[in-house]
DNA sequence: AACAGCGTGTACCATTTGCTACATATTGCA
DNA sequence: TGCAATATGTAGCAAATGGTACACGCTGTT
């Protein structure tokens, strides 16, 4: 029997998406684990278990790859915070002392670290970098926004925002005197 | 035949010191303006009027010429911070307000830039900005102190931090959203 | 004047790194 | 089977970058 079974191959073809997916995975670790200083083709490709060579048939370029990586982690972050601290809702100040310790989780930890490479970046450079600072950073605020008890009145968005502050000056001060 | 030159002799030659100094000065207005990143001896030698192989000449090694430099940054903030805001003691939350106006002049917010980008890099490779990381937190935290208002029997030193966290955090996450 | 050593320019080297050219293996399909 | 398209390896290039080798003028001391 004659049937196609394959949709015409343009330039995406199937094999070479999957492939994406499957490597883009062990890049979001190593980007957690080592750094964005430390993201060289070569290197990723190693984390990824293929070559530089590959990850160029894969990708436009690097800057391709590590927006799509980037994009990934704000998703990662985003679901790894929805299903973390199911607490009930509480105003700013308990808040604050609560998402704290969530915020030092090793879980999420990395992320923080990560996060200040990226804002940094994004303000030098500009995207992709730009782009994934505002993905995590809401990412966050909505984390914080979903477990606010906040006056009637008052603006939700503002008071996480607020609450987000504290939390991320508290690691970046954490981070600057331990390391 | 000529002999090899080596670098200056046991106790450094007046001329070099000099020009350390000299050459330091735009060096610290280069990282400021410009960040780690971009922060290459030949840019920084153009920067401080002078060639790479100058640079290397006045320093052991570009490791050498950026601990100096970030050291300079140190007491460069310090000093800045001190001269501006004479302002009143107050409470945490009035100071958090007043100071924020302070942090977000255009003589400061460079040094919150640079600062995210040494606090990741000192997390990420050691030395010697996980140094400078401390340094300019600490100049940062006495600014605080040296205006805070504290309950008696309050532990200054934590309040300042507190306070210090706030505004970072604001810090991080302007620049975040805004970039 | 002569000479030792400092200060500086020119040119280079070795490594890293993003990326590419070319060849080859593999696979789907007629 | 055999051909075209896809997938992957090998080897390299060109640019950037930290650092070095060597040449040579200058200056102070003797």
């Amino acid at each position: 029997m004659y049937q196609v079974v394959q949709a015409p191959m343009t330039h995406e073809s199937s094999k070479v998406e999957q492939r994406k997916n499957e490597v883009l995975e062990p890049i979001c670790d190593f980007l957690l684990d080592r750094g964005i200083d430390s993201a060289n083709l070569r290197a990723l490709a190693g984390a990824a278990g293929t070559s530089n060579r590959m990850l160029l048939y894969y990708f436009a370029d690097k800057d391709d790859l590590l927006t799509q990586a980037l994009h990934r982690l704000g998703q990662r972050l985003a679901e790894r915070l929805a299903s973390r601290t199911p607490s009930q809702p509480a105003r700013s100040d308990e808040l604050i002392d609560r998402l704290w310790t969530s915020v030092q989780e090793p879980a999420v930890w990395p992320y923080m670290i990560l996060f200040l490479e990226i804002i940094a970046r994004g303000w030098r450079v500009g995207e992709p970098f730009s782009s994934a600072s505002r993905a995590i950073t809401n990412a966050f605020i909505d984390w914080v926004s979903s477990r606010l008890l906040v006056e009637p009145g008052a603006d939700r968005h503002v008071a996480a925002r607020e609450v987000l502050a504290v939390l991320d000056g508290r690691a970046l001060i954490r981070i600057a005197t331990s390391s």
